[in-house]
DNA sequence: TTGTGTTTTATTGCCTCC
DNA sequence: GGAGGCAATAAAACACAA
């Protein structure tokens, strides 16, 4: 560790490496050259690997070097250099340019930033770990955005929903206070309330028909105890206040009309009945009501 | 000045590919 | 089996507040 580290010596101008610490038999020691030499070809003193890893590098080229005074420097530099902004710059270039190198490639950068291919290899690895960091922050960001947006949209439409909701309560009670107030609605059911449309989005709820047929004046509507089911029995548009609520309603409602209606319907019967009635009801044609 | 958090450079071990 | 890539990590360098 922290061997042949490459260090910028301000008062040559130059790069530098330290070479100590590299090995057992080297440890403590420290030791500068020139880079540029190096570089060169001065050949009595590195015999570097490239790889570092489990494998020893050799520094010397014979253990006489060791003790080679003119290596030595009372001075130790620093362990670590950081990179010069030229040498970044270049590197980041090349980076943008390719984010893989080819040893071609790596050799030629390295000579002329004037480090070890190593350390051009490590320097792009470290840059590739760099963009994809970022690159997972921006993927997060526009993830996290399109999350934002659909919520907001979702949030406005129950929103909307609810007012919906509220609109069909109101109208449906209108509806029934007028009948109430005895204006005949036979003809106005199939425009106001076409079956087939309604069909779409209506919950399915029902009224007994024999009950409701069985006697003149007290045959009350009886809201099937299976009944107030929706067709999705999931997610409900007609929460079960407002259900029971237009029951009590319809209840009150068919009563009054059981005595005058003509053959023992009214609209509203053919609103509320649940699928298994809409089979199960003999003689009598049902029609229902659904929210979808 | 010092403690602390962040960034950068480098190492290690594992994996894949040829 | 060697080369190269990547993830995880160490450690130096740096930034900055107190």
């Amino acid at each position: 560790m922290d061997s042949g580290r490459l260090y910028f010596d301000p008062s040559s101008g130059n790069n530098m490496l330290f070479l100590g610490n590299c090995d057992p038999i080297f440890r403590g020691i420290g030791m500068k050259l020139d880079l540029e030499g190096f570089l060169a070809g001065a050949k009595s003193v590195v015999n570097m690997e490239e790889t570092y890893g489990s494998k020893r590098r050799l520094f010397f080229s014979s253990p006489e070097d060791l003790y080679d005074e003119e290596y030595y420097d009372e001075q130790l530099p620093e362990k670590k250099r950081r990179l010069t902004p030229e040498q970044i710059h270049l590197l980041e270039k090349s980076f943008e340019a390719e984010n893989k190198l080819e040893p071609e490639k790596k050799t030629q950068l390295a000579k002329k930033l004037g480090l070890q291919p190593r350390q051009v290899a490590v320097w792009f690895q470290n840059r590739r770990a760099r963009w994809k960091t970022k690159q997972l922050e921006r993927d997060y960001d526009l993830l996290k955005s399109s999350y934002d947006s659909l919520r907001s949209d979702y949030e406005s439409m129950v929103k909307e929903n609810e007012k919906l909701k509220s609109e069909v309560v109101s109208l449906t009670e209108k509806l029934l206070t007028k009948e109430l107030a005895g204006a005949p609605l036979q003809n106005e059911k199939s425009d106001q309330l076409p079956v087939d449309s309604a069909h779409v989005a209506a919950p399915q709820i029902s009224v007994k028909v024999e009950d409701r047929l069985s006697s003149g004046s007290g045959g009350s509507a009886v809201v099937d105890e299976d009944c107030p089911q929706l067709l999705d029995s999931g997610d409900s548009y007609f929460p079960n206040d407002n259900y029971q609520e237009c029951m009590a309603l319809i209840e009150i409602v068919q009563s009054e009309e059981d005595d005058g209606s003509e053959d023992g319907r009214n609209y509203l019967s053919d609103v509320f009945v649940t699928p298994e009635q809409h089979h199960h009801e003999e003689g009598e044609v049902l029609g229902w009501w659904g929210w979808s």
